[in-house]
DNA sequence: CCGCCGCTCCCCCTTAAGATAGAGACTGCC
DNA sequence: GGCAGTCTCTATCTTAAGGGGGAGCGGCGG
């Protein structure tokens, strides 16, 4: 023996569902070349987990209890710029998938994709080549197309999507009915919309929003 | 040998996701008093499954391709209204727990349930007792409480949802605009909400609409 | 048979929402 | 300094939405 030392890929899981994490774990620790080293059940756990094993890649719902992905990604690469995340999520809206992969994760697919894609994309982001899925990919140049909304938008939008009328926004974020008006005008504008109620239908498929 | 005969309990897996298959699949299969007979990833899949193989549980998600959940019971139940089904989603929405439930199904859980949870509940249905965790078992309840919509409501509501005006929606169902108003005004009444985009919000929350 | 319910249509009225067209104040960037 | 973008506010006007009624008609079960 004592034949080759080469260092098998690191893995940490987070993932709220222990189910998941088993499904993941297993397929993982099957191959010759990888193992997880630590699984996390929601957003906080998953960056004391990524400080604590360094793995050489970190797979990251998006969906999590605590902290939301996009955070834990942010996070982590403040810790580690060179961190290697793969985000795994069943959400496909463009907003995340942009966000994640513009603040710099390696990868994105998605949970109903086949084992062997979730593994060769395991493999492919631990060794910092960026993996997306053809229909993600396909998503965030979409996205690109598209105009942002500005933070006052957003919180707008959200309350917009809580079903509250320009009057009860205006009072909760301390401006006037008019200028709520105005920002939903805008938010209407910018999603293509005719009225409030499309624009939730429009934000929420985008992502913009999780109601 | 020739100890105890004592047949192991038979599942059927139905999930879309592939990672989730292969945790549940891992988990059973490494006790002692079940195993798994066959996955599906779709509602038809998970219909041929239950038929071909007659296992002693279907464990079903609520979500899939072709055929949601909810269409899964009933056909499964007219095979077989001896049926044991186990839901399992991580959908909360009390309107898909009552539907469930009330067709017939067995057990009902979430996906962020611990292993040992998931194990008794299989357990559990398979011995033809119920099993409903807690927090299900309230939604159901809370769910008792609240008043149905018609089927008519349930149509017009699903177009307030996609954003279309009245006149639209009246278009659509060939009723008059005041008609759509009407049905608008029985929704928001039922649905506790003084807009139609809240209306949008709570019937979303409850599973009543899935956007 | 009659009453309940669901679906349809109608009226009037008030308020909210959306469209349009400005404008001042602040930021950061070139 | 000037320019761009954001956030704020103003005003007016038209249309859509929502509240409160009433009412006819068909099916279904007591």
């Amino acid at each position: 023996m004592a034949a080759v030392v080469k260092t098998r890929i690191s893995v940490v899981l987070a993932d709220d569902h222990p189910v998941v994490r088993d499904g993941l774990a297993a397929m993982v620790n099957q191959q010759p070349d990888m193992e997880v080293v630590a699984e996390a059940g929601d957003g906080d756990e998953a960056i004391a987990c990524y400080e604590r094993h360094r793995p050489d890649v970190l797979v990251l719902d998006l969906r999590m209890p605590k902290r939301d992905g996009v955070a834990v990604v942010q996070r982590v690469l403040e810790i580690n710029p060179k961190a290697r995340i793969l985000i795994m999520t069943t959400y496909d809206g463009d907003e995340d998938i942009f966000q994640c992969l513009s603040q710099g994760a390696k990868g994105y697919l998605l949970k109903d994709a086949p084992r062997q894609e979730i593994l060769s994309a395991i493999r492919a982001v631990s060794e910092d080549r960026p993996y997306t899925s053809t229909t993600v990919a396909a998503k965030a140049l979409q996205r690109m197309a598209k105009p942002s909304l500005t933070q006052r938008e957003l919180d707008v939008l959200q309350l917009v999507a809580e079903g509250r009328s320009n009057k009860d926004i205006a009072r909760r974020l301390s401006i006037t009915e008019g200028t709520a008006k105005t920002h939903v005008k805008a938010i209407l504008t910018k999603l293509d919309a005719i009225s409030r109620t499309e624009a939730v239908a429009v934000a929420h498929k985008r992502g913009l929003i999780h109601l």
